[in-house]
DNA sequence: CGCTGCCTTGATCTTCTTCAAAACGTGTGG
DNA sequence: CCACACGTTTTGAAGAAGATCAAGGCAGCG
């Protein structure tokens, strides 16, 4: 099965203007803000372009920069000094990562990386911090999508905490599908470069494992999959394997 | 061994107009403020008393106040249908917990359950987020906090992914023992009711595998602990069984 | 056509859970 | 003050879930 994937590529270098005041007025937090604000703020970002597996930035790194995804796909992880990896979250446009304080003499505490060609906006910590001073409304729409992650996260934890990686999988599986989806023969695409290695490390478990319940979710009929790709072909039946809770 | 754990005691209801100023002040996204900005906002909250073991409010219930800790410890938990409980958080005087967003029509995702006799400081959702709109220097105040908490968050679901039980309980005496520790004969007490199955909940395992890992600590000399308290003997070495990483 | 990653599958081993029961400590009421 | 009763903690033994180790298979690509 030939990968269905299918990411617009694109030259990273090549982040048109038009393109960076499209995807700003789009980001949750500027939308609804006046045009030639959103102008001014946007002078206040450069533009930066990744190779896929490039970094962005890595943990342990002084946190002295906010970024936004123009277009792409980024990966936010954290490390193990086994080398194991922790997959945190799927970012796409518009979604923001990076240094959220003003205070200089941080770390960030993840790793970011590209998983495709991607753009990215990057302002100075401190100048974001301006703005967010200048637009309060801002604030408070930051502030509403870091507690939403907030939640997610204390998900992520309730979940490591209680149930199988057959739960985990499909539940992982299932938010990709409502953050990636995209509807086509094959049932509901995640549409971005995932293996299995990537879905054990999302899901706290190994590839070994996550490939065995990968294939009994195929064999079942639950999803369709092939190499760094899976859709979901059951969404019912998917959620179904949660059992609710 | 007598339990060492003494949380002043009080009367719930008895929440004094001076105490509640106090603690406001000292609410880190209050501090700052100018003292008459502060009466303004504290008319805005209603105390109300706890016992231990009461709920604040559930999991589902709609999401329409924000809470102060004004005193006692409060738990933040989340459930699963088999039962099993996972403890996100011990919250301490001065932090805040429930409902961040405007929106009524949302549900609180987690519990809150009184931990000792808590004094709590209660205000509507809508009312907090004009408090924020008024006062922009508090929303960013906040936005800090919630991003710290995310920041924690992450951590927890990092060692949830990769690490063995017993550098997680590790870890978790030393976060609390920064939170909740106070010097005494035994070591650094952590000053809150901890039994072993409030250690399990928090690190995402069973009561007698909590227990087993505790009573080794005890017997390698790294902690002191007795019913429902547990003191860190040997900080240095108890750091050195996370290992680092 | 063969190389290089990714994916799969099997066998073994470790960790942790589960079930069960006994020991302990703490507060209570006699 | 003592003895009892309850909830917490401890300990043991058996079992399950998943990790680890080790090959082998398959797909895409040069």
């Amino acid at each position: 099965m030939k990968s269905p994937i299918d990411i617009h590529a694109f030259d990273p270098e090549m982040c048109s203007v038009d393109l960076r005041l499209r995807i700003l007025s789009q980001v949750p937090f500027f939308a609804g803000l006046p045009a030639q604000d959103i102008a001014a703020i946007n002078r206040l970002f450069q533009e930066q372009g990744f190779q896929p597996e490039q970094s962005i930035y890595c943990a342990g790194d002084p946190a002295e920069r906010l970024y936004v995804v123009a277009a792409g796909r980024v990966k936010l992880l954290r490390h193990t000094l086994s080398g194991k990896n922790v997959l945190l979250d799927i970012l796409t446009p518009g979604e923001f990562f990076g240094s959220l304080t003003a205070l200089g003499d941080e770390e960030y505490p993840d790793t970011a990386q590209a998983q495709t060609s991607t753009c990215g906006l990057g302002i100075g910590s401190a100048d974001f911090r301006t703005v967010l001073e200048t637009y309060p409304a801002v604030s408070l729409k930051v502030l509403d999508i870091v507690a939403g992650r907030l939640k997610a996260a204390h998900e992520q934890v309730r979940q490591l905490s209680a149930f199988s990686v057959e739960k985990r999988i499909a539940y992982a599986l299932l938010r990709l599908a409502d953050k990636l989806g995209q509807p086509g023969e094959m049932g509901l695409l995640i549409q971005a470069p995932l293996g299995r290695e990537s879905l054990a490390e999302l899901t706290g478990t190994t590839t070994e494992t996550a490939s065995r319940v990968i294939s009994q979710f195929q064999k079942d009929g639950l999803i369709r999959t092939g190499r760094q790709w899976v859709a979901i072909a059951n969404r019912q039946q998917l959620e179904a394997v949660i059992g609710d809770d």
